[in-house]
DNA sequence: GGGTAATAGTTGATTTTGTAACTAACAAGG
DNA sequence: CCTTGTTAGTTACAAAATCAACTATTACCC
Protein backbone atom coordinates (compact mmCIF):
# COMPACT_ATOMS: atom_id res chain seq x y z
CA UNK A 1 0.00 0.00 0.00
CA UNK A 2 1.12 3.40 -0.40
CA UNK A 3 1.31 4.15 3.30
CA UNK A 4 1.88 2.00 6.07
CA UNK A 5 -1.45 0.59 7.83
CA UNK A 6 -3.51 2.20 6.13
CA UNK A 7 -5.38 0.03 3.88
CA UNK A 8 -6.44 0.93 0.42
CA UNK A 9 -8.67 -1.58 -1.48
CA UNK A 10 -8.27 -0.10 -5.05
CA UNK A 11 -4.52 -0.10 -4.60
CA UNK A 12 -4.28 -3.96 -3.26
CA UNK A 13 -2.27 -5.47 -6.08
CA UNK A 14 -4.50 -9.02 -6.90
CA UNK A 15 -7.43 -7.26 -6.68
CA UNK A 16 -5.99 -4.59 -9.42
CA UNK A 17 -4.41 -7.43 -11.09
CA UNK A 18 -7.74 -9.06 -11.25
CA UNK A 19 -9.25 -6.32 -12.36
CA UNK A 20 -6.78 -5.33 -15.22
CA UNK A 21 -6.63 -8.88 -16.24
CA UNK A 22 -10.52 -8.53 -17.04
CA UNK A 23 -10.52 -5.49 -18.44
CA UNK A 24 -7.44 -6.10 -20.83
CA UNK A 25 -8.86 -9.45 -21.96
CA UNK A 26 -12.39 -8.50 -22.65
CA UNK A 27 -12.24 -7.32 -26.15
CA UNK A 28 -9.83 -10.19 -27.17
CA UNK A 29 -11.99 -12.70 -25.83
CA UNK A 30 -14.77 -11.78 -27.59
CA UNK A 31 -13.22 -11.92 -31.10
CA UNK A 32 -12.16 -15.51 -30.60
CA UNK A 33 -14.81 -16.31 -28.96
CA UNK A 34 -16.89 -14.71 -31.91
CA UNK A 35 -14.64 -15.82 -34.69
CA UNK A 36 -13.93 -19.50 -33.36
CA UNK A 37 -16.13 -20.20 -30.89
CA UNK A 38 -13.04 -20.85 -28.86
CA UNK A 39 -13.04 -20.44 -25.26
CA UNK A 40 -10.38 -18.63 -22.97
CA UNK A 41 -8.43 -22.72 -22.50
CA UNK A 42 -8.62 -23.18 -26.05
CA UNK A 43 -7.15 -20.33 -27.48
CA UNK A 44 -4.21 -20.68 -25.04
CA UNK A 45 -3.20 -24.37 -26.06
CA UNK A 46 -3.98 -23.08 -29.31
CA UNK A 47 -1.31 -20.19 -28.98
CA UNK A 48 1.20 -22.51 -27.25
CA UNK A 49 1.23 -25.03 -30.33
CA UNK A 50 0.99 -22.06 -32.68
CA UNK A 51 4.67 -20.82 -30.80
CA UNK A 52 6.22 -23.38 -29.63
CA UNK A 53 5.34 -26.57 -32.06
CA UNK A 54 4.47 -29.80 -31.06
CA UNK A 55 3.70 -30.62 -27.44
CA UNK A 56 2.02 -32.40 -25.19
CA UNK A 57 -0.40 -31.63 -23.01
CA UNK A 58 1.82 -31.58 -20.03
CA UNK A 59 4.29 -29.60 -21.56
CA UNK A 60 0.99 -27.22 -22.08
CA UNK A 61 0.10 -27.71 -18.57
CA UNK A 62 3.61 -27.04 -17.27
CA UNK A 63 4.57 -23.86 -18.97
CA UNK A 64 1.08 -21.96 -18.81
CA UNK A 65 -0.01 -23.52 -15.35
CA UNK A 66 -3.20 -24.79 -16.63
CA UNK A 67 -4.67 -28.20 -14.46
CA UNK A 68 -4.63 -30.81 -16.76
CA UNK A 69 -8.31 -31.51 -17.17
CA UNK A 70 -8.83 -27.95 -18.82
CA UNK A 71 -6.15 -28.93 -21.56
CA UNK A 72 -7.72 -32.42 -21.63
CA UNK A 73 -11.05 -30.68 -22.52
CA UNK A 74 -9.52 -27.97 -24.48
CA UNK A 75 -7.84 -30.73 -26.44
CA UNK A 76 -10.57 -32.27 -27.19
CA UNK A 77 -12.82 -29.41 -28.54
CA UNK A 78 -9.98 -28.42 -30.85
CA UNK A 79 -9.33 -31.87 -31.74
CA UNK A 80 -12.89 -32.24 -32.95
CA UNK A 81 -12.46 -29.11 -34.62
CA UNK A 82 -9.84 -30.28 -36.60
CA UNK A 83 -7.29 -27.55 -35.27
CA UNK A 84 -5.32 -29.88 -33.99
CA UNK A 85 -4.24 -33.64 -34.68
CA UNK A 86 -2.86 -35.87 -31.87
CA UNK A 87 -0.63 -38.82 -32.23
CA UNK A 88 0.62 -41.16 -29.44
CA UNK A 89 4.38 -41.14 -28.34
CA UNK A 90 5.53 -44.58 -29.33
CA UNK A 91 8.26 -44.64 -26.71
CA UNK A 92 6.19 -43.82 -23.79
CA UNK A 93 2.37 -44.43 -24.61
CA UNK A 94 0.84 -42.61 -22.37
CA UNK A 95 1.66 -39.24 -23.87
CA UNK A 96 0.39 -37.85 -27.26
CA UNK A 97 1.58 -35.37 -29.36
CA UNK A 98 -0.10 -32.19 -30.05
CA UNK A 99 0.29 -30.41 -33.61
CA UNK A 100 -1.83 -27.73 -35.19
CA UNK A 101 -3.65 -28.99 -38.67
CA UNK A 102 -3.67 -26.21 -41.50
CA UNK A 103 -6.53 -25.05 -39.92
CA UNK A 104 -5.41 -24.51 -37.00
CA UNK A 105 -2.49 -22.62 -38.04
CA UNK A 106 -4.32 -20.64 -40.21
CA UNK A 107 -6.76 -19.59 -36.99
CA UNK A 108 -3.09 -19.71 -35.15
CA UNK A 109 -1.95 -17.42 -37.55
CA UNK A 110 -5.11 -15.06 -37.65
CA UNK A 111 -5.56 -14.75 -33.98
CA UNK A 112 -1.93 -14.02 -33.42
CA UNK A 113 -1.95 -10.78 -35.65
CA UNK A 114 -5.01 -9.91 -33.87
CA UNK A 115 -3.32 -10.24 -30.61
CA UNK A 116 -0.16 -8.58 -31.50
CA UNK A 117 -1.86 -5.18 -33.00
CA UNK A 118 -4.67 -5.64 -29.51
CA UNK A 119 -1.16 -5.71 -27.18
CA UNK A 120 0.37 -2.59 -29.07
CA UNK A 121 -2.74 -0.98 -28.64
CA UNK A 122 -3.11 -2.03 -24.94
CA UNK A 123 0.91 -0.97 -24.27
CA UNK A 124 0.29 2.63 -26.44
CA UNK A 125 -1.27 4.02 -23.25
CA UNK A 126 2.08 3.75 -21.93
CA UNK A 127 5.95 4.67 -22.63
CA UNK A 128 8.30 1.99 -24.17
CA UNK A 129 10.26 2.62 -20.73
CA UNK A 130 7.17 1.74 -18.88
CA UNK A 131 6.30 -0.87 -20.70
CA UNK A 132 8.97 -2.38 -20.53
CA UNK A 133 9.28 -2.13 -16.52
CA UNK A 134 5.46 -3.46 -16.71
CA UNK A 135 6.16 -6.83 -18.51
CA UNK A 136 9.08 -7.39 -16.70
CA UNK A 137 7.26 -6.67 -13.37
CA UNK A 138 4.09 -8.92 -14.39
CA UNK A 139 6.81 -11.68 -15.39
CA UNK A 140 7.90 -11.56 -11.68
CA UNK A 141 4.79 -11.26 -10.49
CA UNK A 142 3.43 -14.09 -12.51
CA UNK A 143 6.85 -16.38 -11.48
CA UNK A 144 7.97 -16.61 -15.21
CA UNK A 145 11.71 -16.89 -15.43
CA UNK A 146 13.14 -13.47 -16.89
CA UNK B 1 5.36 -6.59 -27.79
CA UNK B 2 9.15 -6.02 -27.70
CA UNK B 3 9.36 -6.12 -31.64
CA UNK B 4 7.31 -5.73 -34.43
CA UNK B 5 5.76 -8.64 -35.64
CA UNK B 6 7.25 -10.70 -33.78
CA UNK B 7 4.69 -12.10 -31.27
CA UNK B 8 5.76 -13.56 -27.84
CA UNK B 9 2.96 -15.40 -26.00
CA UNK B 10 4.92 -15.03 -22.67
CA UNK B 11 4.79 -11.15 -23.18
CA UNK B 12 1.34 -10.70 -23.90
CA UNK B 13 -0.40 -8.76 -21.95
CA UNK B 14 -3.81 -10.09 -20.93
CA UNK B 15 -1.65 -13.36 -21.11
CA UNK B 16 0.71 -12.32 -18.67
CA UNK B 17 -1.86 -10.00 -16.12
CA UNK B 18 -4.44 -13.08 -15.89
CA UNK B 19 -1.24 -15.51 -14.74
CA UNK B 20 0.11 -12.31 -12.53
CA UNK B 21 -3.38 -12.03 -10.68
CA UNK B 22 -3.40 -16.05 -10.60
CA UNK B 23 -0.53 -16.45 -8.35
CA UNK B 24 -0.54 -13.46 -6.96
CA UNK B 25 -3.79 -14.55 -5.50
CA UNK B 26 -3.10 -18.06 -4.85
CA UNK B 27 -1.47 -17.10 -1.25
CA UNK B 28 -4.68 -14.42 0.29
CA UNK B 29 -7.19 -16.57 -1.71
CA UNK B 30 -6.56 -19.73 0.89
CA UNK B 31 -6.60 -17.89 3.34
CA UNK B 32 -9.54 -16.35 3.65
CA UNK B 33 -11.26 -19.64 1.96
CA UNK B 34 -9.39 -22.11 4.93
CA UNK B 35 -9.98 -19.57 7.23
CA UNK B 36 -13.82 -18.07 6.83
CA UNK B 37 -15.32 -20.40 3.82
CA UNK B 38 -15.36 -17.27 1.63
CA UNK B 39 -15.29 -16.80 -1.74
CA UNK B 40 -13.45 -14.03 -4.00
CA UNK B 41 -16.90 -12.34 -4.24
CA UNK B 42 -17.67 -12.90 -0.98
CA UNK B 43 -14.32 -10.99 0.66
CA UNK B 44 -14.88 -8.45 -2.12
CA UNK B 45 -18.18 -7.53 -0.63
CA UNK B 46 -16.60 -8.16 2.76
CA UNK B 47 -13.86 -5.41 2.13
CA UNK B 48 -15.76 -2.78 0.30
CA UNK B 49 -18.37 -2.57 3.07
CA UNK B 50 -15.26 -2.49 5.62
CA UNK B 51 -13.29 0.30 3.97
CA UNK B 52 -16.28 1.86 2.54
CA UNK B 53 -19.08 1.53 5.12
CA UNK B 54 -22.63 1.22 4.22
CA UNK B 55 -23.34 0.55 0.72
CA UNK B 56 -25.97 -0.85 -1.78
CA UNK B 57 -25.55 -3.59 -3.72
CA UNK B 58 -25.37 -1.55 -6.35
CA UNK B 59 -23.14 0.78 -4.93
CA UNK B 60 -20.47 -2.30 -4.97
CA UNK B 61 -21.45 -3.72 -8.08
CA UNK B 62 -20.27 -0.37 -9.72
CA UNK B 63 -17.28 0.31 -7.51
CA UNK B 64 -15.51 -3.19 -8.12
CA UNK B 65 -17.53 -3.96 -11.18
CA UNK B 66 -18.84 -6.93 -10.20
CA UNK B 67 -21.72 -8.17 -12.31
CA UNK B 68 -25.33 -7.94 -9.58
CA UNK B 69 -25.28 -11.46 -9.80
CA UNK B 70 -22.27 -12.06 -8.17
CA UNK B 71 -22.90 -9.66 -5.35
CA UNK B 72 -26.64 -10.87 -4.58
CA UNK B 73 -24.83 -14.38 -4.01
CA UNK B 74 -22.49 -12.97 -1.98
CA UNK B 75 -24.65 -10.56 -0.46
CA UNK B 76 -26.83 -14.17 0.78
CA UNK B 77 -23.66 -16.14 1.49
CA UNK B 78 -22.70 -13.29 3.92
CA UNK B 79 -25.62 -12.58 5.85
CA UNK B 80 -26.45 -16.34 6.08
CA UNK B 81 -22.83 -16.41 8.15
CA UNK B 82 -24.08 -13.40 9.83
CA UNK B 83 -21.36 -10.86 8.62
CA UNK B 84 -23.83 -8.63 7.04
CA UNK B 85 -27.08 -7.39 7.76
CA UNK B 86 -29.45 -5.43 4.81
CA UNK B 87 -32.04 -2.88 5.67
CA UNK B 88 -34.63 -1.53 3.00
CA UNK B 89 -34.01 2.06 1.81
CA UNK B 90 -37.48 3.21 3.07
CA UNK B 91 -37.33 6.22 0.24
CA UNK B 92 -36.53 3.77 -2.25
CA UNK B 93 -37.73 0.01 -1.53
CA UNK B 94 -35.76 -1.38 -4.33
CA UNK B 95 -32.75 -1.48 -2.88
CA UNK B 96 -31.48 -2.35 0.65
CA UNK B 97 -28.50 -1.28 2.68
CA UNK B 98 -25.76 -3.49 3.09
CA UNK B 99 -23.80 -3.25 7.00
CA UNK B 100 -21.53 -5.53 8.28
CA UNK B 101 -22.40 -7.27 12.01
CA UNK B 102 -19.46 -7.01 14.69
CA UNK B 103 -17.97 -10.50 13.13
CA UNK B 104 -18.35 -8.92 9.47
CA UNK B 105 -16.10 -6.15 11.52
CA UNK B 106 -14.01 -8.45 12.91
CA UNK B 107 -13.25 -11.03 9.86
CA UNK B 108 -12.66 -7.21 8.03
CA UNK B 109 -10.26 -6.58 10.06
CA UNK B 110 -8.28 -9.54 10.20
CA UNK B 111 -8.61 -9.78 6.15
CA UNK B 112 -7.18 -6.52 5.78
CA UNK B 113 -3.96 -7.11 8.16
CA UNK B 114 -3.76 -9.97 6.53
CA UNK B 115 -4.31 -8.48 2.85
CA UNK B 116 -1.71 -5.37 3.75
CA UNK B 117 1.04 -7.78 5.11
CA UNK B 118 0.39 -9.48 1.41
CA UNK B 119 0.57 -6.68 -0.23
CA UNK B 120 3.68 -5.32 1.17
CA UNK B 121 5.42 -9.20 0.78
CA UNK B 122 4.78 -8.81 -2.99
CA UNK B 123 5.64 -5.43 -3.41
CA UNK B 124 8.58 -5.64 -1.89
CA UNK B 125 10.13 -7.03 -4.60
CA UNK B 126 10.33 -3.77 -6.80
CA UNK B 127 11.61 -0.55 -5.85
CA UNK B 128 9.66 2.31 -4.23
CA UNK B 129 9.25 4.10 -7.22
CA UNK B 130 8.46 0.78 -9.62
CA UNK B 131 5.92 -0.11 -7.34
CA UNK B 132 4.37 3.13 -7.47
CA UNK B 133 4.60 2.84 -11.71
CA UNK B 134 3.02 -0.75 -11.49
CA UNK B 135 -0.33 0.50 -9.51
CA UNK B 136 -0.73 3.59 -11.58
CA UNK B 137 0.00 1.61 -14.88
CA UNK B 138 -2.46 -1.18 -13.44
CA UNK B 139 -5.35 0.79 -12.45
CA UNK B 140 -4.74 2.59 -15.98
CA UNK B 141 -5.52 -0.88 -17.56
CA UNK B 142 -8.29 -1.60 -15.06
CA UNK B 143 -9.84 1.42 -16.61
CA UNK B 144 -10.01 2.90 -12.78
CA UNK B 145 -9.62 7.02 -12.40
CA UNK B 146 -6.69 7.99 -11.38
C1' DG C 1 10.29 -60.88 -13.18
C1' DG C 2 6.58 -59.11 -9.87
C1' DG C 3 4.72 -55.90 -6.90
C1' DT C 4 4.28 -51.04 -5.72
C1' DA C 5 4.54 -46.42 -6.81
C1' DA C 6 4.48 -42.68 -10.16
C1' DT C 7 2.92 -40.41 -14.47
C1' DA C 8 -0.17 -38.89 -18.70
C1' DG C 9 -4.39 -38.18 -19.58
C1' DT C 10 -9.62 -38.88 -19.07
C1' DT C 11 -14.07 -39.00 -16.86
C1' DG C 12 -17.72 -37.93 -13.47
C1' DA C 13 -19.72 -35.53 -9.59
C1' DT C 14 -20.02 -31.17 -7.29
C1' DT C 15 -19.47 -26.08 -7.20
C1' DT C 16 -19.29 -21.77 -9.27
C1' DT C 17 -20.12 -18.75 -12.94
C1' DG C 18 -22.65 -16.61 -16.78
C1' DT C 19 -26.88 -15.42 -19.13
C1' DA C 20 -31.57 -14.45 -19.36
C1' DA C 21 -35.77 -14.05 -17.63
C1' DC C 22 -38.19 -12.66 -13.75
C1' DT C 23 -40.40 -9.77 -9.57
C1' DA C 24 -41.07 -5.67 -7.18
C1' DA C 25 -40.74 -0.91 -6.88
C1' DC C 26 -40.28 3.56 -8.79
C1' DA C 27 -40.44 7.34 -12.70
C1' DA C 28 -42.48 10.02 -16.19
C1' DG C 29 -45.70 11.51 -19.61
C1' DG C 30 -50.15 11.78 -21.15
C1' DC D 1 -54.24 7.63 -12.27
C1' DC D 2 -52.54 4.45 -15.66
C1' DT D 3 -49.59 2.77 -19.19
C1' DT D 4 -44.89 2.31 -20.55
C1' DG D 5 -40.21 2.26 -19.35
C1' DT D 6 -36.45 1.85 -16.02
C1' DT D 7 -34.05 0.20 -11.99
C1' DA D 8 -32.60 -3.00 -7.78
C1' DG D 9 -32.21 -7.27 -6.87
C1' DT D 10 -33.37 -12.42 -7.33
C1' DT D 11 -33.94 -16.83 -9.47
C1' DA D 12 -33.55 -20.54 -12.94
C1' DC D 13 -31.02 -22.87 -16.23
C1' DA D 14 -26.95 -23.64 -19.04
C1' DA D 15 -21.88 -23.41 -19.29
C1' DA D 16 -17.53 -23.90 -17.14
C1' DA D 17 -14.22 -24.69 -13.34
C1' DT D 18 -12.82 -27.68 -9.58
C1' DC D 19 -11.73 -31.85 -7.32
C1' DA D 20 -11.50 -36.71 -6.90
C1' DA D 21 -11.43 -40.99 -8.77
C1' DC D 22 -10.27 -43.69 -12.67
C1' DT D 23 -7.48 -46.14 -16.82
C1' DA D 24 -3.42 -47.13 -19.04
C1' DT D 25 1.28 -47.11 -19.12
C1' DT D 26 5.98 -46.73 -17.39
C1' DA D 27 9.55 -46.56 -13.54
C1' DC D 28 11.56 -48.34 -9.49
C1' DC D 29 13.50 -51.75 -6.76
C1' DC D 30 13.53 -56.08 -3.97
Amino acid sequence: MTEKDEFVLQDFLPFLLNRAAEESSLAFQSYYKNRYGMLRNEWRVLFHLGTYGTMTAKDIGQRAKIHKTKISRAVAKLTERRFITRSRDESDRRSEHLQLTPAGEAAYRDLRGQAASYDKQLAGRFSAEEEQILRRMLRQLAGIEP
